[in-house]
DNA sequence: ATATTTTTTTCATCCACCAAAAAAAATATA
DNA sequence: TATATTTTTTTTGGTGGATGAAAAAAATAT
């Protein structure tokens, strides 16, 4: 009975993330605000099994870093107890501004939000092509941040980092790109691109896993530590989370859910193997396959397709039962392998829906081995279309976080 | 320190969460001399970065409690260096004996081993009956597990802990059975009824658990900390091990390899459900599926199968190309997910000797999307019959680690 | 106005870890 | 053979982070 408190799980912290002793403290307190809002320095001390002293300790070293505030007590809607009121804490608003930024087919959309994750500005810019050269694509980012920013006190200057989503095969440690969609060459370093050129912090990451960081910090898997995040738009993707960490593999590039087998040499794949989910479930998978029935290129559209089958056209609801019966399979598949406690279905409402039907969930339910616990849940968000920039902006704040955690040690030495 | 009814409750707390800092620090350096066979104090100060003040803190600690010992100098092979030579630790043996018991349908077996992993002692059983009621298997290790301990100084009283593998879902922690082809009924507290009828400790863990414990500890995985072990025989397991950790899952229930879906409305399984993975790839669907070829029963065995293949029956090889192709594509769709630092199969020679053909690794190489790091390595581990006793085995010497650790810090209060 | 209750801070202390010095145990060299 | 050198291990004294206990603070209850 020697340890009933936190100080292990801070020396493994530590070990992983690099930060010291003091610095994952104080990492430690700052999520546990996040997850709860707000907390007093009490909650605190009960949540993470540290005393009251340390909790003291600790957020007085937060605050003085302007990362967490006190909240003025007539805010708190508490009723009145005995005993000296709680200060509620909260993470501070207004300050550390980060922009996410999400690189698209046909256009980039960019996202400002302050420490707490509040929007403060945001922008979409058309582009011109689909790929670009490494280069130009940090100068694009460089440029779509300073118009956004232009609304904001202190210009891109004043940012506490930028961050950005790619589609493909990421390393967001080394910020090494091996491929993107978006960009026309292989193996790119963009980590010493965007230093050269971005006046502070910046982090890449690949798209799913971003989603998967704004389910975390702000969206439906808010205090969960074991979770799988599916999002469904021109391909499929997946976001892992296992331990309350994202787990990416061991070649850094993270799960590819999209292009899983599901059919022994079946459909062709933009991927260029066959077989695919993707090349079942993917918009343009559906588009291809329903060529036939949406004759108007410009009406090619998922929602079209959704439409067509509502109207009771039978190629068209064809097409979606297979996509649905493949999805649900993997689905189920995905649950027999991982055991999450919940699947995060994300993504726009319309192109999401026949993804989620009962006929879809019945056949999870078929094809999931059955245990005597209930299924977990799976459930359906529909962001906006800022889905992906938030993400990115998620992943911004989680790693200048680290920093400022870190840099308040810096300064204390 | 000396409350007598909460101190109880806290310590399970404790149990469940983890060790205190110092029986932490015993058990990191208790696993580095294990990973390295032996070590100086030098080299796991090196290998954990500790100082070597805390290396002797910890190893006396560690000594004092025959966990450890120092390997007598002569017996290092090593090339005479100046200096005061390095005195290398090593695992204690001939003490802390273990028991790894394996409940599989028609037999019993048993591996008692030192806290170094060296056999002791070995036997097999053969069972009646494939299922049993609860009480009847744990009266069944019990006498097992006393016979061949009738070998080994002490007996049963002496062991340090037994460790049981069932095949099933079974929660490790709780030792709660949900569901076990051995067992008669559903939803057992098999902890209780083995605490009762047991003088020592005792741990349950799911087979293709235990085999993955094995390849960390002894196998092809040591020093891994993302792998796969997948088990094909009967059916098809999983072990995944993520940083380091079984994962479990939320039900704490493991992987379902074997029932992941790989053809939409399949043939049918013994769980119930059509189109899983093990109803093309586990040698009971193998020989279904071979009934014509393999007209005496007593011959139906896959070994036999596989014979017909190579004597050019092209049925024989129908069926076994089709478990290959099938086989290949999870495996494949098992790196596209989890893209672990190697995958071992594990199991007996001739059963899983068509699953790594030149066939099956090229329809992996085909079916795994391409990064530019090269493929995950695959290798191949065959086991002798007593790999899933030595499985259990592994699981009860890292059990009885965590538990002596602990206990060390309880002696010096 | 005083007592009570609850939260937060202060303070002295504990414990793991560490750096540096000392000790130990070998080889190299004169 | 005696001494120097090298390397490992142990001892010693000190540091920093977390803690328990006591004090302070800030409210309600009487």
């Amino acid at each position: 009975m020697t340890e009933d408190r936190g100080s292990e799980h801070v020396r493994r912290i530590a070990d992983a993330t690099g930060l010291d002793a003091r610095a994952t403290a104080r990492l430690r307190v700052l999520n546990c605000i996040r997850d709860a809002g707000e907390a007093s320095r009490t909650d605190i001390a009960a949540a993470l099994r540290l005393s009251p002293a340390t909790v003291t300790f600790v957020t007085s070293g937060l605050m003085s870093g302007a990362l967490i505030e006190e909240v003025a007590n007539q805010e708190t809607g508490e009723t009145a107890r005995r005993g000296r009121p709680r200060v509620a804490l909260r993470l501070a608003r207004g300050v550390h501004h980060v922009a996410g930024i999400k690189i698209a087919r046909d256009a980039v959309s960019v996202l400002i939000v302050d420490f707490d994750g509040t929007d403060v500005a945001k922008g979409e810019f058309p582009l011109a092509k689909s790929q670009m050269e490494p280069r130009e694509l940090v100068e694009t980012v460089r440029s779509c941040v300073a118009r956004v920013c232009s609304e904001v006190p202190g210009g891109i200057e004043a940012l506490a980092g930028i961050s950005i989503g790619l589609a493909g095969q990421v390393d967001a440690n080394t910020r090494f790109v091996h491929w993107s969609s978006s960009l026309t060459r292989r193996n790119v370093d963009l980590g010493s691109l965007l230093d050269a050129e971005l006046p502070c912090a910046s982090f890449v990451e690949n798209d799913a896993n971003l989603v998967a960081k704004a389910e975390h910090l702000f969206g439906e898997a808010r205090g969960l530590t074991n979770f799988l995040v599916v999002t469904v738009e021109y391909g499929v993707g997946l976001g892992i989370v296992l331990d309350g960490k994202l787990h990416r593999g061991e070649r850094g590039c993270g799960a590819e859910f999209g292009h899983t087998k599901v059919v022994l040499d079946g459909a062709q794949c933009q991927c260029g193997q066959a077989g695919c989910l993707e090349a079942y479930v993917g918009s343009y998978a559906l588009l291809r396959d329903a060529k036939g029935i949406l004759k108007d290129p410009k009406d090619a559209t998922v929602m079209a397709l959704v439409a067509a089958a509502e109207r009771g056209n039978a190629e068209a609801k064809c097409v979606l039962d297979r996509a649905g019966q493949i999805f649900g399979m993997g689905l189920a598949n995905l649950i027999n392998l991982f055991d999450p406690e919940r699947i995060i279905l994300s993504g726009d409402r319309q192109r999401i829906a026949h993804l989620h039907s009962d006929a879809v969930m019945s056949q999870v339910r078929r094809s999931v081995i059955s245990v005597d616990a209930p299924l977990p849940e799976i459930r359906v968000h529909h962001w906006g279309d800022e889905m992906w920039a938030r993400g990115a902006a998620a992943l911004g704040i989680e790693r200048v976080s680290a920093l400022k955690v870190r840099d308040l040690g810096r300064d204390a030495a």
